[in-house]
DNA sequence: ACGGTCATGGTAAGCGCTTTCCACGAGGTA
DNA sequence: TACCTCGTGGAAAGCGCTTACCATGACCGT
C-alpha cells in the first residue's frame, strides 16, 4: 500500500485517472489502452477499440504518468542542460537554442545553474543522472583544476554507462562536442586590431582557470605573435566574467600600461564594463583614443555606445546542435560552426602618436 | 520482462546498480537500504547497518532512480517553469532567481519556452503535468484571449487536482501569485516625465493582447489623467516585445506625432530600439529633444547610451519567491515586491518650445 | 481439409522504489 | 511473572506503466 488515494471534496474516492481506469472505461485491457495511447511499438490496434480508448481517455481527462513510463521503459524524454548562469546572455542564448530543438524532438529540458561553482556542477550531473535524463548538455567551460575535472569526468562516465549521452558546448574533452572556435575568434579579433595599426593591445580576460578564457587568450596571443607583435603578461588582466569585472580590469590595465591603444575583452559583458571604464571613468574616447572589441556578440552588443565590434559566436545554433547531437537527429559530421568578426563602431585606426 | 539488462563491453551482465544490489552487498533488506539512503520517514536504522549500507552504496556507485522514487512516493522534486523566451533578459532574470531558490530546496527545475505561442504553453503545462512536477511557475503574462485562457485554466485545474501547486509571476488569476506592480511602475514613470515638464508623451507598447502590457499601459494612462494630462490612443503604438519592435514603433510614433517630447517604452529591450530610432534614425538628441524611459531595469539598461531611466522590477527576487511560494518555505503574507524608478540619463526636462 | 501466416487482443511479469505491517527482543512497570 | 511499549529489521504489496508471450480467428495456398 504505497499511496493513499486522493479524494474529492465530496468525499468520493476518485484516485487519479490511470491507464487502468481508461482501459476499464473503454472495456479493453490495459495493454491495448497503452498501445493506443502511447504508440505501442509496431503493434496496431483495431479501428473500433482505438476509437473507444481514445474517447475514454478524453472523457476521463487522462494524462500519462511520465515517471511510471520512465520506469517501465527505462528511458525518459528529458535532457539536462548545465550552465553557469541562465541570466548571462551567453548561456541564455545557448539555452534558447536548446529549447527550440527540444521542442521539435518533444523533449523536456531540465536546466541547472551552477553559479560557477564546480562542486555544484558535479552535484547537478549526479541529480540529472538520478533523473535518468536521456542526455546531458554541458555548456560553460570547465576549469583546469585537475581534481575537480576528474571527479566530473567520473560522474559523466557513470552517466554514460547508464546509457545517457553527453555533449559539451565548446570543447571540454568529455564526449561528442559542439566545437566553438574560441581561439580562432580571438585570433580574428587580434588580427583586425593589428590591421588597424594597433601595436599595443591589452586584454581583459575572465577567470584564468576557465578553459574558454585560456583558449581565447591563446588565440589572441598566437595571432599577435604571428603578426610580429606580442602580448606580454603585463597586458592581460583576469577578472570576473561580469560587467564589474570588465570595468575594474580595464582600469587596472590602463593604469599599468597607459599607452595601450586597444583592448580586447574576452566577452561582451566585460566589454560593456570596459567601455564604461574607458569612457566614463577615464574620459577617453572610443575608438578615438582606444579601440575595444568584445566577444560573443550577445544581443545588446549593438546597443552599446559605441556599438561594439565583437566576435560572433553562433550560440543559439550551438545549443540547437547539441541537442540534435545527443538525439542523433543529425549526422555527426556537420561542418563546424563558424565564428566571424562583426565590425561596428568601437574599433578604429590606432591614434597617431 | 520489461527490460533487457545492459551489459559491459566485456560481456558480463552487470545491470544498473539498484537499491536491491546495494542491499545484497550490505547484507540487509532493501527496506533497510531504502531507509538509510533515502531517509525513511521517521524510522531509524542501527549504527552498524547504516554504515554497511552507506559503504556498499559508495562502493557500488549507487545512484538513486528518481522516476522509480517518484512512482513509489507519487511525488517528484521537479518544478516546472514556463517562460516565453529564456533569451529575453526579463525571463532570464526570473529563471535565475528560481534556480537559486531551487538549489536551496534541492529541487530541479524543468524549463519550457513557449516562444510566445499560447498553444505551446498549454501543451507544456500538460507535459509538466505528465512529469508530475511538484509545482508549476508561470512567468510571462497571459493574453486576453478568452478561449485560450480557459483551456489553460482547465489544464492548470487538472494539475492542481493532481496535487500540484501553481504560482504565477505577475498576476494572472491562476492561483497564488507573486504580484508585480506593473501599473504602479508605469504610473511612476509617467509621473516623473510629467514632473520634468513633458506634456506630450507617447508610449511604445508590446503586443496588445498581453495582460502585462495592458496593465502597464493602464497605469501610465491613469497617472497621466490624474495629473491633468492625457494619453490618447494615437500616442501609443503596439509592436513586438523586441528591439526591432521598439524601433519600428518609435519611428511610427514620432512620424504620427512629431511633437512628442518623451516616450515610455514598455520594456527595456524595446527601449533599446527606441533609443536607436530616435538617435540614429531620426538624429534627435536624448534627452535633449526627447526623453525615453524603459521598463524592467534589465542588466544592460545601464549600458545603453544615454543610460536608460527605467522602472525597476525585482525580477530575480520574484523568481525566488515563486518557488518559495509553491514549496511553502515562506509565509504567504510577505510584503509585495516593490517597484521603483531608477533615474539615469535618458530623461531630462522637456525642451522649451 | 489442413498446416501456416497474420493481425489483433489479453495476461502477467516486471521496472526500482516506498511504506505498511508484522516479528522479535530488550527494557520498564505493576 | 505477565503485560506493555519501544526500537529495529524484514516481507511484501503496491505505484502506473510496457512488452514478451500466448491465444484466437481469419485468411491462404496447396
Amino acid at each position: 500500500m504505497a499511496n493513499p488515494r486522493s479524494t474529492t471534496r465530496a468525499g468520493r474516492s476518485t484516485g487519479a485517472v490511470t491507464l487502468q481506469r481508461v482501459a476499464e472505461h473503454a472495456g479493453v485491457s490495459i495493454a491495448t489502452a497503452s498501445r493506443v495511447l502511447h504508440g505501442g511499438g509496431s503493434r496496431t490496434v483495431g479501428e473500433e477499440l482505438r476509437r473507444r480508448v481514445e474517447s475514454a481517455a478524453r472523457e476521463l481527462g487522462y494524462v500519462s504518468n511520465a515517471p511510471a513510463q520512465a520506469l517501465a521503459r527505462s528511458a525518459t524524454s528529458v535532457v539536462g542542460l548545465i550552465v553557469h548562469d541562465v541570466a548571462d546572455p551567453y548561456f541564455a542564448a545557448i539555452a534558447a537554442g536548446a529549447m527550440r530543438a527540444a521542442r521539435r524532438q518533444r523533449l523536456m529540458i531540465m536546466i541547472a545553474a551552477t553559479f560557477r561553482d564546480p562542486e555544484l556542477e558535479i552535484e547537478y550531473v549526479r541529480s540529472l543522472r538520478a533523473q535518468r535524463a536521456r542526455a546531458l548538455l554541458l555548456a560553460g567551460s570547465g576549469t583546469d583544476d585537475r581534481s575537480l575535472t576528474d571527479r566530473l569526468a567520473a560522474e559523466l562516465a557513470g552517466f554514460r554507462e547508464d546509457g545517457g549521452r553527453v555533449a559539451c558546448i565548446g570543447e571540454r574533452g568529455a564526449g561528442p562536442a559542439v566545437p566553438l572556435d574560441h581561439a580562432g575568434g580571438a585570433a580574428r579579433a587580434a588580427t583586425e586590431l593589428w590591421r588597424l595599426g594597433h601595436r599595443r593591445i591589452g586584454v581583459v580576460a575572465g577567470p584564468a582557470e576557465l578553459l574558454t578564457v585560456q583558449q581565447r587568450l591563446a588565440g589572441a596571443r598566437q595571432a599577435l605573435a604571428q603578426l610580429g607583435g606580442e602580448l606580454p603578461d603585463s597586458r592581460v588582466v583576469f577578472a570576473d566574467f561580469t560587467r564589474a569585472g570588465g570595468r575594474e580590469a580595464a582600469l587596472e590595465l590602463l593604469a599599468r600600461e597607459p599607452g595601450l591603444t586597444a583592448v580586447l575583452a574576452l566577452n561582451d559583458v566585460m566589454a560593456a564594463g570596459v567601455l564604461a571604464a574607458v569612457q566614463d571613468d577615464l574620459g577617453r574616447a572610443v575608438p578615438g583614443d582606444v579601440s575595444v572589441v568584445g566577444f560573443d556578440d550577445v544581443p545588446f552588443a549593438v546597443d552599446l555606445r559605441p556599438a561594439l565590434t565583437t566576435v560572433r559566436l553562433p550560440l543559439e545554433e550551438a545549443g540547437e546542435r547539441a541537442v540534435q547531437l545527443v538525439v542523433e537527429e543529425a549526422p555527426a559530421d556537420r561542418p563546424p560552426l563558424g565564428v566571424s568578426l562583426v565590425v561596428r563602431d568601437s574599433t578604429g585606426p590606432a591614434p597617431q602618436r
